[in-house]
RNA sequence: GCCAGUGUAGCUCAGGGGUAGAGCAACUGAUUCGUAAUCAGUAGGUCGGGGGUUCGAAUCCCCCUGCUGGCUCCA
């Protein structure tokens, strides 16, 4: 009489013999959804899990996360596997899951080509049709490295050498093995609609000055249509690459001539950046900020005291004048400290709220350069606010308000949120720290956010939230950063005289809201594909005369928009009305007024809205009137519907 | 910085040892036109820069530079 176990999957009860593998028995009941995975009395198991003991049994359906993280993993298996197959000399390093699909990094005299890449992913519908079972082995740590060193793979055996237990969790397919925790799909036949998109290069447990290994990058899911989606949604991205769209809406550029990571800022870009300088202005002096300037340069000694030729790597080197060094500056923060310092301040005069859009150089290495977002000049929206304890709390909510109501009138309104608190090795006092991580806390409760803590991941001189936005496409940019600073405070001994007479260490508030100018304005045209709404549009309007005689009223519009300080241009070339209309959608302009006979009489224009087309005629004072009035609220639509009646 | 790929007209791209090509854009002319491309013509290039191999290099090799995908970095 064999024994038996008693196994709840879900909420049905079985009773199975004892050591029956949970796949086998699935199979036996004609189990009809196709589960990748288990949850064993909570751990993740693979479904082969001999069922040894009784049991509370969940099962791992696709369309989760985690069955998708599974099958992923395995699909970086299916490709060491279709690797080993065609080019046997390789050795395997590690391969895991990722956010977007998987990676497996290799070994290989003679980099992989991109023909490579398609000989590799045939061979993995290869190996994907035979079905080959996947399955879980377990050795001795000793045994698991005699096998890897047979097989010459000299970087699994080390990883093993330096992570493996004592008993080594491996699994097999075919003749393929690997050193790996798990758990996989049942077999390699799970792993279909998959596609191997990039080769790079990557470094040996990540340690630059390690080893160079080729990482092949590709990505997989449980149906040919979820495949076919991030594909479309990878092409989407590209048709929204600001370096694309910049140069080709005439915004900025760059030149090789001049350099690497610096920008040329074209009239069109120039026009966006004002309008984002000013609205930016505008809210700063709202909250009670004073504007600064600063110079591009100081002598050295004043980064050797504020640190920064000794934590920041980043530094152009110095340059010499008249025998004393000067450096160009990588942040503003000793100027504004400087400021503070000039005068004795007393705790009546506090808090100061200090802004600057300073532009700052940075040597980046040549390798991270990108586009508008990693550059080597760059401008910051900077802030430093100095205050006493009793108003930090108060601070910090002002600038989460006015982050959030900058952010948001640029139309991004999905946050994700991050407080870091304090690391091992920090300055300043134990009790400021936990003082500002307080306040911090509070100010973010307060607001009614939802945060994650990043525990003890906070910089070295103070805790720090850090925002990061959601572009149209849901992806994540760090933008707004509000850090405590207790090492500059210190090394620039910035004091108050308090109410007792005593000198007190103010608070020091470091914020940035958008950033940098060129990495926002970067996001923003991602985020609009280049089509900006109408108060941002470097063209808000282009006005279309049909025929030469219609150009001095064409002229007489123009005129009467820039009297209105709006942005508007008149195409009087001798075109067609199509051929101008094609021309100004393709600039992405979000208003197109064209004018004929028709109108000249009635002193009216014909609306047409960037990819909303024809919406008739209007009367002009009127569509001035509310055109005025959208610009005004900065209302980030440039459906006009809502406040315009379509005139029939 | 590292690994790999890549740079031909303003843009998109063809040509891969034997006189540099197309489309769009630009310019000129004709057309005066009603909601995403009117027709014809003209001009435009040290083939990213430098060096080498060769009778001859856009093409092959080396160095530099820019760009792209990653890695590392982003106190």
């Amino acid at each position: 009489m064999s024994e038996t176990v008693s196994v709840k999957i879900g909420k049905s009860k079985h009773s199975v013999p004892k050591g029956k593998s949970l796949f086998q028995f699935l199979s036996e009941q004609n189990w009809n959804k196709n589960p990748v995975a288990a949850k064993f009395n909570g751990q993740m198991v693979d479904l082969d899990v001999p069922l040894s003991q009784d049991a509370q049994i969940q099962l791992v359906y696709p369309g989760s996360e985690e069955a998708l993280e599974i099958l992923r993993h395995s699909a970086a298996h299916l490709l060491a596997h279709a690797v080993l197959t065609l080019f046997p000399e390789t050795q395997i390093g590690v391969g895991p899951a990722v956010e977007d699909g998987f990676y497996y990094d290799f070994l290989r005299e003679t980099p992989f080509s991109q023909d490579d890449l398609s000989d590799i992913e045939e061979k993995m519908r290869e190996l994907s049709q035979e079905d080959i079972p996947i399955r879980k082995k377990v050795f001795s740590k000793d045994q698991a490295i005699r096998l890897f060193k047979e097989k010459g793979q000299q970087l699994k055996e080390e990883l093993i050498q330096e992570k493996g237990p004592q008993s080594v969790t491996c699994y097999q397919q075919g003749d393929f093995i690997d050193f790996c925790l798990g758990p996989h799909v049942p077999s390699t036949g799970y792993v279909q609609h998959f596609k191997l998109l990039s080769v790079s290069g990557a470094y040996w447990k990540g340690e630059e000055g390690g080893k160079q290994l080729q990482r092949i990058y590709g990505t997989a899911f449980f149906t040919r249509k979820e495949l076919k989606k991030h594909l479309v949604h990878l092409e989407e991205a590209k048709k929204r690459d600001h370096r694309k769209l910049g140069p080709q809406l005439d915004l900025f550029s760059f030149n090789e001539d001049l350099g690497a990571g610096l920008i040329l800022w074209h009239p069109k870009g120039g026009r966006v950046r004002r309008i984002i300088e000013d609205y930016w202005r505008e809210e700063h002096l709202k909250d009670g900020y004073e504007i600064l300037y600063s110079p591009h340069i100081a002598k050295l000694d004043v980064w050797r005291r504020s640190g920064h030729t000794e934590f920041y790597e980043a530094m152009y080197p110095p340059i010499l004048s008249e025998d004393v060094e000067y450096q160009l500056k990588p942040m503003n923060c000793p100027f504004h400290i400087m400021v503070y310092n000039s005068s004795q301040r007393s705790y009546r005069d506090l808090p100061f709220r200090w802004a600057e859009l300073g532009t700052v150089y940075r040597y980046e290495r040549s390798g991270v350069l990108h586009g508008l977002l990693r550059v080597r000049g760059f401008t910051q929206d900077d802030a430093h606010i100095f205050c006493r304890a009793d108003q930090l709390e108060e601070e910090i909510k002002k600038a989460i308000s006015l982050a959030m109501r900058v952010l948001n009138t640029f139309g991004f309104s999905d946050f994700d949120i991050f407080l870091s608190t304090r690391p091992e090795k920090y300055v300043g006092k134990a009790e400021d720290w936990e003082k500002a991580t307080q306040s911090l806390k509070k100010a973010l409760l307060d607001k009614g956010l939802e945060y994650r803590i990043d525990e003890g991941e906070g910089v070295f001189y103070g805790p720090k939230i850090d925002i990061k936005i959601k572009d149209a496409l849901k992806r994540s940019w760090q933008c707004t950063t509000i850090q405590l600073d207790f090492n500059l405070a210190e090394r620039f001994d910035i004091t108050y005289v308090g109410e007792d007479g005593n000198f007190h260490r103010p608070f020091l508030i470091h914020r940035a809201l958008l950033g940098s100018m060129e990495r926002f304005f970067g996001i923003l045209i991602e985020h609009y594909k280049g089509s900006f709404p109408v108060w941002l549009a470097p063209v808000q309007i282009m006005i279309v005369p049909i025929a030469d005689r219609h150009n001095d009223y064409a002229h007489t519009l123009d005129q009467k928009f820039k009297e209105n300080k709006l942005r508007s241009c008149v195409d009087a070339r001798r075109e067609k009305v199509g051929y101008k209309i094609r021309d100004a959608e393709t600039k992405k302009t979000p208003l197109i007024l064209i004018v004929g006979d028709k109108e000249v009489k009635e002193g009216s224009a014909s609306l047409r809205i960037h990819t909303q087309g024809d919406k008739g005629e209007v009367q002009v004072e009127d569509f001035l009137e509310k055109l005025l009035e959208i610009v005004k609220n900065r209302d980030m639509s440039v459906n006009l519907e809502e406040v315009y009646h379509q005139k029939t």
